[in-house]
DNA sequence: ATCAAATAGTTTGATATCAAAATAATACCG
DNA sequence: CGGTATTATTTTGATATCAAACTATTTGAT
């Protein structure tokens, strides 16, 4: 996938990295979404389970910067996840703005069975890399991903 | 953003190495969204017309090939588009199938002025790493991304 | 030639996603 | 206190996205 571009040769080697970089990304979400091991969820519900399961109940804007997604979208999802019993919503009784969001019985079991087989499927794709390739890569990935935080 | 994560050592850098590399992706591109050199257009909007533009024209399903995405998708993204009049649909004579989708006159004129604003964004936001390190992460990167082409 | 398989594109139904506007509740300032 | 600013959530409208079912066309095999 060459670049196609007459640039400097600065620009030309940036855009064909992150050419690189979304491709690899865009192929291994996909492969892991083929691999089917997330149990019928889709990415965003996942990823709310798995903040849930993980860092505890939680208000849905927490939710949202958590895993860099709009606070509709999150309404939307955590709506889905509702839905199907999977969480609860609960008014915070001292700050009536907040609602606090929490796994189910059934939300907790689903994540807990299905997080390992994700997880799985994930160092298995992973693992075409060498440990110290896969720490170069955090490295550089931490150095491309910063700006934000706060 | 640790992973929070009881698995052996192998899965845990494993989990965390995607966690970052999905992570990086997610904040550039959403910082590139910001950063408005987009002319309105939507990501795969620009896509489309990038491809067409750097490639010339070509049919729906290798547009989709290229892109990644589905052909039912292809075909929503091409409507929109043919709807502000950047791009038109014409039918193959020799294979009925086929739909040839080339620039407009508009679309070529959009895209030659918006892309070069929207690789210098890119470049500028790559430009945190040093060329051999956007070698290196691009090297990984295509190591990840292997198994499919076919 | 004929009919089955393959291929290109569209449609459908569900979910996602954003930006921006609207609501609701709290905090803060004078 | 009272009104303005801030914050949390929801809603709205537009676009994206997939999988799966469907249509149209061509290919291939007998």
């Amino acid at each position: 996938m060459p670049t196609h571009y007459q640039g400097s040769p600065r620009e030309v080697l940036a855009l064909d990295t992150f050419i690189k970089l979304t491709r690899a990304v865009d192929s291994l979400t996909a492969r892991l979404h083929q691999h089917g091991s997330m149990g019928g969820l889709t990415l965003s519900q996942f990823g709310v389970l798995e903040t849930l399961y993980h860092l505890g109940p939680m208000c849905q804007s927490q939710i949202s910067s958590k895993l860099l997604l709009s606070t509709g979208n999150i309404t939307l999802v955590i709506d889905n996840l509702e839905k199907r019993g999977l969480v609860q919503r609960q008014r915070d009784s001292q700050d009536r703005r907040y609602i606090t969001v929490s796994l189910t019985e059934a939300g907790q079991a689903l994540i807990a069975q299905v997080f390992p087989l994700h997880a799985a499927a994930i160092a298995e794709e992973i693992s075409v890399l060498e440990p110290g390739e896969q720490e170069a890569l955090g490295q550089l990935c931490r150095k491309l991903g910063r700006k934000e935080n706060s």
